[in-house]
DNA sequence: ACGTGGCCTG
DNA sequence: CAGGCCACGT
């Protein structure tokens, strides 16, 4: 019964569970205390609850208090019960039959009656007996007290299960929960009302400004996703169905929150859920907003990037288009040159972090701007017959005698079925017609993480062959997944956007070469993330494919004696080891083998056949050297050959003859010196070469 | 030693 | 077309 027990067991709710056997004696209060730990601590921090533990002395306090009691409280309870009561009968209740009490009272309670104490105390027992308004309380006397106590025992029920539900609630809630409930345990009589009344003003204060925090919060929500809204509003229609969606949910909740005050003290904390709902959704709205935008500003800049490189890397060769080349470009190839000088310019112009959607665009826009300003120059360029290699020995004599099917001015070679498609091509293609073109199955050319592949130097980018879509997808619109690794962003939520990539592997095989090269290691690492959760397929060619081949047979029309590095540079999409790069050499060297066997024998041919005249011999599309040539190393016949490869065979035919004729056959190395001349006459591979290939 | 090209063979 | 072998140049 001493007054330093209270604060003692006040303490307990953390020590006694360490240390205090008086939680097995406590039970009912403690074990309660240790579920509602952070209930006994505000309402020990609390000022109504100090209010209340002062005034609890001067108060009975109600055996039922196991239902609410904090810690503090319950303490308070137990020790002060005899006090309490016997101060309650001594001033409401002088007429009770324990009108004595006061003397019951224990010396250290009756001591701790200060007088400022009692003087509140009458305070409050006045105030009371207004409040309680019934002018018989004195009359009824037990019966009133019972009264009161059951009422306040209901109230204390209430309280806790109030309390209950209210431990569910955020902590700075739980918090004036916590005072109004810390205070239940002093409300034992109708005195309290007074307290009770004085906070339930703070209480809804309290629950004003909450209200006023969430509202702020929701508003700040809502400004921010507007504010999204308003600078990315490129997809209204959409997204605006969502904002109104949202819109609806956020104002309903809103104006629910606003009508009930008073009842809604139980309904707070759904309420409170219900804007975390609603914050959460709007959170995941932003987020996959932003995973979005992020995709999109990174495959541009990578995109940009890579047309950039390709740029650089063409001009630091020094590489320019041949003359064949320019004459025999369709205009759409001038256009795609002239697109991609621009490109180069507008993208070094153009800060990749901020080429976004409205930045594609305009860009594709300026591609056919400046395509049309830019194709009459390149037109003239094409014009002019400059040969930089190595001019052509002046054996020209020998040359036309004979009539071509095809001027000098060739006509354009182009494959039969397709135009071989640039970077730009595609890019353009993407930008100018959108995703929903398709350029037929593209192959996954995957990014390698692996940048220790000596070509990783000379091909700073690795290509990505996607096959681009863009689908009304909403917001947690699956798409399909596509068969054998084909590639969707789903799982992300994208809108707008899907990627899928090479369907088939037999499509590898058919085109590898065409493909949009993105430099995968120009994204930033949370892009290369994205990337992989895009669960983008990607396939770096480890060997060397039948396509491969076929493109390695198209480039012997230009070069009989290619470099390893031109290999490198125009197989960008193998993964150039020692191995890889020796069997391409021996590939060339098998074509020259059978290329000089042809000559020899069609020389031999010619001798045999009685021609006397190297003039008389000639090579057109026509003669059976052609078709031979031709069966060899285009067997589809897809591809016009340039007319600079009949020269050149034409070239090597002659040296046949003239060595055959000058019987230098005899000779064992009599062929070198033929060698050394046709090496000489390779021209320059089409760039298309490097990135792609036919269909 | 290594890379490359040519020749021969299968 | 690939493998083996050889020769040559660096």
């Amino acid at each position: 019964m001493n007054l330093s027990l209270p604060d003692q067991s006040m303490h307990s709710s953390s020590e006694g569970c360490i240390e205090d056997d008086k939680a097995d004696v406590m039970l009912p209060c403690f074990h309660r205390n240790m579920y509602d730990e952070p209930l006994a601590s505000y309402s020990n921090g609390s000022i109504i609850s100090q209010l209340l533990r002062k005034t609890i002395h001067s108060k009975r306090a109600l055996d039922e208090s196991p239902f609410y009691l904090s810690s503090s409280a319950a303490a308070d309870c137990g020790q002060e019960d005899q006090s309490s009561v016997s101060s309650k009968d001594s001033t409401v209740e002088a007429a009770s039959p324990s009108g004595h009490a006061p003397t019951g009272a224990s010396p250290e309670g009756e001591h701790a009656m200060s007088d400022h104490l009692q003087a509140k105390r009458a305070r409050v027992e006045n105030i009371i007996r207004v409040m309680v308004g019934s002018p018989n309380s004195r009359q009824h006397g037990e019966s009133e007290r019972s009264e009161n106590e059951a009422r306040d025992t209901r109230e204390a029920r209430e309280a806790y299960r109030e309390n209950k539900r209210k431990q569910r609630l955020p902590q700075h809630q739980e918090h004036s929960a916590a005072a109004q409930v810390s205070r239940k345990p002093g409300s034992s009589s109708s005195d309290n009302c007074n307290t009770k009344d004085e906070e339930c003003h703070k209480l809804k204060e309290q629950l004003h400004s909450m209200q006023r925090l969430l509202r702020h919060l929701q508003e700040k929500f809502l400004q921010v996703y507007h504010q999204e809204e308003a600078e990315y509003d490129r997809d209204e229609t959409e997204v605006g169905v969502e904002r109104d969606i949202l819109g609806e949910s956020t104002e309903s909740h809103y104006i629910s929150a606003e009508d009930d005050f008073e009842r809604k003290n139980n309904r707070v904390a759904a309420e409170c859920k219900d804007r975390i709902k609603v914050a959460d959704y709007l959170v995941q709205q932003r987020e996959s907003q932003n995973l979005q935008e992020t995709l999109k500003q990174e495959l541009t800049r990578a995109v940009s990037d890579c047309v950039d490189r390709v740029f650089k890397n063409v001009s630091s060769k020094g590489f320019d288009l041949s003359p064949q080349q320019r004459i025999c470009s369709s205009p759409e190839m001038q256009i795609s040159t002239g697109a991609e000088r621009k490109s180069q310019q507008a993208s070094s112009a153009l800060d990749h972090s901020q080429a976004e959607g409205v930045g594609i665009k305009s860009r594709s826009l300026e591609y056919y701007e400046s395509s049309e300003a830019h194709s009459p120059q390149d037109q003239t360029e094409a014009l002019s017959l400059v040969v930089r290699k190595p001019a052509v020995p002046p054996m020209s004599s020998v040359t036309p005698t004979v009539k071509r099917p095809y001027p000098v001015h060739q006509a354009p070679f182009q494959f039969s079925y397709s135009t071989p498609l640039h970077d730009s091509h595609i890019l353009e293609h993407l930008l100018k017609y959108g995703p929903h073109s398709n350029f037929g199955g593209l192959p996954c050319l995957p990014p390698s993480m692996d940048r220790t592949s000596p070509d990783s130097v000379d091909l700073p980018w690795e290509t990505i062959a996607m096959r681009s879509k863009v689908t009304s997808s909403h917001l947690g619109h699956h798409a399909r997944p596509s068969s054998l690794g084909g590639v969707t962003v789903d799982n992300l939520c994208l809108p707008h956007v899907k990627i899928e990539c090479g369907e088939l592997q037999g499509m590898a095989d058919r085109n590898p070469y065409m493909s949009l090269n993105i430099s995968f290691h120009s994204l930033t690492a949370d892009s290369q993330l994205l990337f992989f959760s895009l669960n983008i397929n990607v396939n770096i060619q480890e060997g060397l494919t039948p396509s491969h081949l076929k493109k390695a047979k198209l480039m012997f029309f230009y070069t009989r004696y290619p470099s390893s590095n031109v290999l490198k540079t125009f197989f960008p999409d193998v993964k150039f080891n020692r191995c890889i790069t020796s069997q391409l050499i021996k590939w060339f060297s098998n074509f020259r083998e059978f290329y000089y066997i042809q000559m020899e024998k069609f020389a031999r041919q010619a001798i045999v056949d009685g021609v006397t005249d190297v003039k008389d011999i000639s090579v057109s599309r026509d003669s059976e050297l052609f078709r031979a040539l031709n069966m060899h190393y285009n067997k589809a016949n897809d591809f016009h050959v340039p007319d600079r490869f009949l020269e050149v065979a034409e070239i090597t035919l002659h040296e046949f003859y003239n060595a055959i004729s000058a019987t230098k056959d005899s000779d064992p190395s009599w062929k070198k010196a033929i060698y050394k001349v046709i090496c000489k006459l390779d021209s320059d591979v089409p760039e298309e070469f490097k990135t792609s290939s036919y269909l």
